[in-house]
DNA sequence: ACAATAAATGCACTTCCATTGCATTGGTTA
DNA sequence: TAACCAATGCAATGGAAGTGCATTTATTGT
């Protein structure tokens, strides 16, 4: 078992207290987080400085971001079959109507999309937006 | 054949010179449009009656609006077999990441997503990016 | 240990798009 | 014609993303 500061540093990641916190503040978390969530949890730091961190997250490639069509960009720790690196072969969100939360569907793959004559796929975008499993109240 | 005129009374919209022109440019575009996009074909226009123009088409279920990933909202009007009023039965679209446009492939019907136990799926928001037809060279 | 260097952080500012309040215009109806 | 309501225009706001630059903090070489 890898502390955060080795796994981290496994991916070039140079180790701060900020990122820190923010590495764990993202893996306690279960759904895909804003950028205003993440600044509501520590408010003592600068806006700028969540900003890049998620971006550095990002590009590393510990992180993927989220576009669930609330406008607002959420961002979630990448997991084993996330795949995020590879622009095929990603994973399902679910987006919920009423809690309005979002969440990645890491085992539910994306089923082959056909597109008409001419046209080339590279990367696909899915979202399920309906009731959450804590919202249908079961 | 009905008017436009026709068409748009039919569906509980006054008939304005504004809108009439904004049916016309939406019916000739092939391709989704976003609001900078209607702006610059009428610079004589107000911005903000052109948000409102197609905030009341939408309403009333003539355009529907496409998250395509780009972050800028973008309309199109809704063809026969849209059933975009309907939330399930959405058809897919696709973003060119060469030429930026976006386009509905209304014939290209979403398949049936699984969602595990507990969700409930109420609609699908499913983009494909890549190249188009034209910008693939064919 | 110290100086030099590079990276991370903080603050201010900007840009872009979406949206709203309110005054004005214009068209419809009694 | 007067009254009314919808459409339009102008101005301002708000939210989120992104950038420039100064400062602090960490790393590296001597
Ligand atoms: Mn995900
Ligand atoms: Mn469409
Ligand atoms: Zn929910
Ligand atoms: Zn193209």
């Amino acid at each position: 078992m890898k502390t955060i500061e080795e796994f981290l540093e496994s991916k070039n990641i140079r180790v701060t207290a900020m990122r820190l916190l923010i590495y764990k503040f993202l893996a306690e978390k279960l759904v895909a987080v804003t950028l205003s969530d993440i600044e509501n949890a520590f408010e003592k730091a600068d806006r700028t400085t969540l900003y890049r961190t998620i971006k550095t997250f990002e590009e590393k490639e510990i992180v993927h971001q989220i576009d669930d069509g609330t406008g607002i960009t959420k961002y979630a720790l990448c997991e084993k079959g996330c795949n995020c690196e590879i622009e095929t072969d990603l994973h399902l969100h679910f987006h919920c109507n009423n809690c309005n939360e979002t969440i990645c569907l890491t085992e539910h793959k994306i089923p082959q999309i056909k597109v008409p004559d001419g046209f080339v796929s590279e990367n696909v975008n899915l979202v399920v937006k309906g009731i959450c499993d804590k919202c249908s109240g079961q």
